[in-house]
DNA sequence: ATAAAATTGTTATATTATAACAATGCGTAA
DNA sequence: TTACGCATTGTTATAATATAACAATTTTAT
């Protein structure tokens, strides 16, 4: 049998719990040694919880940084559209929630007809606090 | 004084040259490997060749796969807006160059006020090849 | 021509990620 | 119950991606 959907390994959920903790995206290996004292060991460990997490949307992966985020939208069961705003600067990063945006991208249609289950949108900048 | 901008040196113009042949997106090892009979032995001469090629819009990166691409767009002499196609199974990547997508995200703004000044966007689904 | 600055070459190593297999747990049919 | 099959977890090793640090060379400004 497979996996119920909703159930977290013991792994899984230490592993959640960091990054939910973390006010920054976490990198696998600063997870790795953050756990290591909770009896996670090895990097298979932790980037076999990370896959899961991401599948179900708990957690995302921004990959202009190869680090992990805990999903802020409660109802992301499934992280097939995503969008962050990064700072280039202080490396803050912070998921977009914008109706109208995902509406666009879900239905964006290119000339060669090809259809999209999944997008990822990552947006650079200054934040404010930068800025000033 | 900085290199000027529009001048590519050796080690740069061997490795676009790479690129723009190439039909499918190249990873930087395999770069590597292809251009060691031309004299580039090490990893950083690949990296910073590549790097030079982004700054320059010649070339882009597929964050999701660590590979880099031609610019299709001969006008491209930056790369801050980027959007591509990018097929599961096949694994063909295409940049898509849609003046509307670029209108709307270049424009985009979320509630926080930030300004962005790039942005890169990736879609995933079955080209028409394989959804057959 | 020569010093300063930038670029390129080279070695070594850091960082990110996965393959392969062993050990363990877990449902289920006899 | 027990033992078989299968999924999950643990472990070791290594693959793949990327950069630091410094030496050699080339370019530029004077």
């Amino acid at each position: 049998m497979t996996q119920k959907i909703d159930f977290l390994s013991k792994n899984q959920q230490i592993v959640l719990e960091i990054i939910e903790k973390a006010k920054e995206p976490l990198k696998a290996y600063s997870i790795l040694f953050s756990v290591q004292k909770k009896g996670i060991k090895a990097p298979p460990q932790v980037y076999r919880a990370l896959d899961r997490l991401i599948k179900l949307g708990k957690i995302h992966k921004i990959e202009s940084k190869n680090a992990f985020v805990a999903c802020k939208n409660d109802s992301c069961t499934i992280s097939n559209a995503t969008a962050f705003s990064i700072c280039d600067s202080c490396e803050m990063v912070t998921e977009i929630s914008n109706p109208k945006l995902s509406k666009y991208l879900a239905n964006f249609q290119d000339k060669t007809g090809m259809r999209y289950n999944k997008y990822n949108l990552e947006f650079f900048g200054l934040c404010k606090k930068c800025k000033k």
